[in-house]
DNA sequence: CGAAGGATTGATTAGTCTCAACGCAAGTGG
DNA sequence: CCACTTGCGTTGAGACTAATCAATCCTTCG
């Protein structure tokens, strides 16, 4: 029975084979300290200090940059399994924010816990660095997206990813998948304001690639979309490496 | 005498004081395995095996990354000092590629080596998690700086991060430092065509902001300068501010 | 001296933003 | 249960930023 799994176990399973040893040690990292969010609200703002690793439990949370005159970037969105900063103890301050999207349920694990179990588990430690650089990809993979693809472009692109690493967890069936965001944020994700995505989204459907029902995405086309948006999966290193898990 | 000072300790000291022994590590690190390149040329391609921790130490390099279709993001300047992905051994293949823009010297750091140095000295551990989390953070102020800042305001904080990064590593005096890229590069790394840079740097230079010769960037007026840039150099971790080289 | 790469300029166009209004659905308080 | 509010999506017209295309000019360098 109890096999320990959890978001983060799913999530960190899509690089290493984690031991039933492994994944009892990261479900008690995850259960020590749990928090409830409601929509909108920060997880930790720009400027604080930052206290612990935050692991999206349920829900979705954000990334995002604030400029003094108010424009907002996000910078990334988070779903469940996803961690926030291994290791930004070492830094004073955040330079940016997290906030909740929707409501949420996340794990707070404290530096001490986070540093014992990547001592304990050679494969946890290595699972949590391939996270890391995972982010820091997807992070490139924006820049990219924001600086050399047209409106059009972009947006299937973030359709593309948002869709890939849900169905990397197992919970996108078949070809949809959820999309909790709202016209605004889906602009502030891609630089471009929510009039403009509105328009392009328009003309998506219109060629049928993708439907938008309520918070669910579906994929009409993806083989299409893909294209269109020059998406390759490679940047996300969905690459399971399999290590005798002992 | 030999106080072994380079590029890296350099860099790493903006965050920490490395000890002597400290020093004398990681100028072994960077001495075993120099290598020259010419402009243009690739140090690791896009799909390759990551082989070494890259670290710069003559002249700059770049991340860059190309769609399918030719266009290309430029998504960091390595100036010496610079590590390229410490830890890259984890992923299997590039997602990027790694070029010197100008002519290069740089070292390469075997994955023992670097596992051993960061087991030996826990402030070089330290330290070059600190270099690897600024990456990341300068990386999310380029998304926004594309995603929400105009051309003039994008260059402006180009410009600023440019400085402000050479200042940290003490080699720019007064209110000028090297800039080594054509109109073109500039361009690539901001989304924009390299006419409509051109016209960009005209304005900043017929408000004498700035002043452009040579491979040189000269603030005119550094504080306008990082006010249109809504520049703040928080997210570049500078904790610790170095005393000018002496 | 000629070639080549880069910078500059001009004219035109395309893509995206701005502003403003309106529609619709869900939630709220009386 | 209705009137009101609020948040989000949609639409239209017009303005403007940045891209495109195509020369031309400079500089550097072999």
């Amino acid at each position: 029975m109890s096999d320990f799994r959890s978001p983060l176990t799913d999530h960190l399973s899509a690089f290493v084979d984690l031991t039933p040893a492994d994944r009892e040690l990261l479900h008690a990292a995850v259960s020590r300290n749990v928090h409830t969010l409601a929509a909108r609200q920060d997880i930790i703002s720009d400027g604080d200090r930052p206290r612990a690793v935050n692991v999206v439990l349920e829900g979705w949370a954000m990334r995002y940059k604030q400029l003094s005159d108010g424009r907002r970037q996000i910078l990334a969105f988070l779903i469940p399994g996803d961690l926030c900063d291994a290791n930004v103890f070492i830094l004073k301050r955040m330079d940016h924010s997290l906030a909740a999207l929707t409501a949420l349920r996340y794990a707070e694990i404290a530096q001490a816990d986070f540093e014992d179990m990547m001592a304990a588990s050679p494969r946890i430690a290595k699972a949590l660095w391939w996270s890391e650089l995972v982010t820091v990809s997807i992070q490139r993979e924006w820049t990219t997206n924001i600086g050399q693809r047209s409106a059009y472009e972009r947006i299937a692109h973030l359709f593309c990813e948002i869709f890939a690493r849900q169905q990397a967890m197992g919970f996108a069936p078949a070809d949809s998948c959820e999309l909790p965001l709202t016209q605004l944020e889906l602009g502030d994700a891609t630089g471009l304001t929510s009039v403009h995505v509105n328009r392009t989204l328009q003309q998506l459907r219109k060629e049928r690639m993708i439907e938008l029902r309520g918070r669910r995405l579906q994929l009409l086309d993806p083989e299409r979309l893909r294209e269109v948006a020059m998406f390759s999966s490679s940047y996300l290193h969905l690459d399971r490496v399999r290590t005798p898990a002992r």
